[in-house]
DNA sequence: TCATTTATGAGAGTTAACTCTCACGAAGAT
DNA sequence: ATCTTCGTGAGAGTTAACTCTCATAAATGA
């Protein structure tokens, strides 16, 4: 019966606890790999790399999205380091459009990836809502130095309108769908991520005071 | 050696042909019930709907895309016939908003069949391009009496904007990542499209009068 | 040291999307 | 009335995403 074992050793420190941060290391770095490399991102594929067996890997991870999830989050930095460019910008178009780019770029890079969890997310909706969401820590940090120059409804509008444009899904429906090429898609979707934060900030002041359905 | 078969037998009157007929219209037929239904369109289950073996199935569609694609086809009407509302209508924003409403409505009432063509087409991307692509027909309809009005360039801007927004896409993004519930993801569509419509026509109505896209 | 955890591996089983081959039976041609 | 073509079905095989169970060996605790 354990003789009143209060003394939880440090999780850090026991040699077990090692071995499975060792493990779950392997694998993502394993994923790593294949996700810079372009490669398609599967289980069998990450297994074999990092050494270990696919029930290991369910143990760890319990499906590819979420390994997938946690190895593209490693991958991109913070959004307050991605948006260090335009940290000093007070322009709302001028930050949205460099995240907008920094995100599609790594869209890009990643794609192998990043194909597959948007692919999972579409398919299997019921376990996207948890995400952390990389695109609205983008966005969010692009416009938080308006909270205060817009109203909440109106900030709320234009954060569902940007969205739907800074987005994965944004990059291959103009990739693969409109046919341009990567460089051209990513400039078509700055501008329309422009445009949107214009008309938010420049060309319907008085929007923030109607009554602007909250969502 | 089949002496001089010229005379090629009408294929529609053999038969043989109108067996093939049957048996393709069958599987597209339990296809679409599916889909109506909202149930999930697999190989086995529209094959054993249709009573035909998925063996068939394959010879009649070389996979599941395909088929959903056919069947989505089948059950939408042309973009003349879905904008014929609009079709009096000479303000570009009215007619986009339209066409953006009615893509999104049967994106939604077609949920099972249509994230499964998406989620194809991104894992899939290179067999995406030659669709005939269900939102450029809608888009174009709606601009189409513009095109001497706006600059080529800047309606082919405009139709990048509006292929990103006016979108299954976009509407799966709206419910599943920003959690609105259907009417609210399609409002907030229309609304950005209406946006980038009126930003490309240098439009600017005070909407504050005008019956706002009310979400 | 001995007993219990527990991290991991091995392997079977399921579903779905495909691919391939073989065989049957009916329509069409001679 | 054959002989051939061809539409279909049956079934095996592959890959991947999972799920489950059982065995093993090493770390841990008493």
């Amino acid at each position: 019966m354990t003789v009143a074992d209060n003394s939880k050793k440090p999780p850090s420190e026991a040699g077990r606890a090692r071995q499975k941060e060792r493990t779950r290391r392997a694998i993502v770095d394993a994923a790593s790999e294949l996700t810079r490399s372009g490669a398609e991102v599967t289980m069998p594929r990450v297994a074999e790399r990092a050494m270990v067996s696919e029930a290991t890997m369910y143990r760890y991870f319990p499906d590819l999205i979420s390994l997938i999830q946690e190895t593209l989050a490693g991958l991109w930095p913070d959004p307050a380091a991605a948006l260090a460019p335009v940290e000093a910008s007070r322009d709302p178009a001028e930050r949205v459009a460099f995240a907008c780019e920094f995100l599609l770029r790594g869209v890009h890079a990643y794609q192998g990836s990043v194909r597959a969890a948007i692919a999972h997310t579409i398919t299997e909706p019921a376990t996207a809502g948890k995400r952390p969401g990389l695109r609205f820590g983008l966005i969010d940090h692009a416009l938080a130095p308006f909270a205060a120059s817009l109203a909440p409804a109106a900030m709320t509008r234009l954060t569902l309108d940007l969205a739907v444009v800074v987005s994965a899904e944004a990059f291959f429906t103009l990739t693969d769908l409109c046919g341009l090429e990567p460089d051209d898609a990513i400039a078509s979707a700055v501008r329309t991520a422009t445009t949107l934060t214009r008309a938010a900030f420049d060309l319907y002041p008085e929007r923030a005071r109607l009554s602007a359905p909250r969502l």
